[in-house]
DNA sequence: GTAATTGCAAATACTTTGCCACGTA
DNA sequence: TACGTGGCAAAGTATTTGCAATTAC
């Protein structure tokens, strides 16, 4: 039984990537925060704050990308927000345009269908989609 | 029979905005392109270019989204994106990774279901939703 | 006349890169 | 040892703001 690190570390070996402790504590860090982080959240977070250079999570988070292994979200701020793409699990958000929190929706997500339309209609490789609701907040309204 | 340009610019006068070349200009090259602009590309555009300021083409995306005339829209690129909201009319978007073309989606958009299950269960205020579709176009490919 | 709007230039914010040192395989 | 990685600092890109001059109403 292999632990969600484990697993992922395991992709990223397999891609040609080398296991250091900033690779490590990078995953780590998107594994334990389900939700879409910042390049500057994620290097200021607890587990890179002193080990690494901003610049050396840019060029993972860069790295990452390009393989496939974490996702760059827009999500309407100025600043890129990324995330872990775990296999067969997708999420779309709802994010209060008050204070900017960003929430997973667990409903499943009701864009399949038409995904696979476009697909079809117009020969779009490798389509993925992103989905996120802008509101108000309970507590800001 | 007012043109679109004549009911935006009404619009636009009830919301306390002043009629200038500059925001009549912007209205127009917004109404004339139905695809998501950057304030580089509307700034530089025909009608604007010689006209005004980059500042105020940014001043006046401002207020009007604020007022809520035009949207701002993420897209996943580093530069924002803006359109104008026609209403009862929605667009999602379909982009290619490879050359960054935006093309709007005719297809009746199917998350309205699930964004009004969310306002009843979350209670957020003013809720809307952004939907894109990435992949890569036949040309790219 | 008065308050909104504008131009210009400077300041921010966030991202991206160069170059050389370092560590993993 | 060799090549992918990392640190530091500088450059790049897009946004945002201050202030005085201008313009719509």
């Amino acid at each position: 039984m292999e632990t969600p690190l484990q697993q992922v570390i395991t992709r990223c070996r397999a891609l040609g990537l080398r296991r250091t402790k900033a690779l490590e504590e990078l995953l780590l860090t998107l594994i334990e925060n389900p939700r879409p982080m910042t390049l500057a959240e994620l290097a200021s977070s607890e587990r890179l704050a002193g080990l690494c250079d901003k610049a050396t999570v840019y060029r993972l988070l860069q790295r990452l990308t390009e393989h496939g292994i974490i996702r760059r979200l827009g999500l309407h701020e100025r600043a890129a927000y990324f995330t872990l793409l775990q296999p067969g699990k997708h999420s779309d958000y709802l994010i209060c345009t008050g204070c900017g929190k960003i929430e997973a929706i667990q409903a499943p997500c009701p864009v399949h269908k038409l995904e696979n339309e476009i697909r079809e209609k117009t020969g779009y490789q490798g389509l993925y989609h992103e989905l996120e609701f802008f509101g108000t907040c309970p507590r800001c309204a």
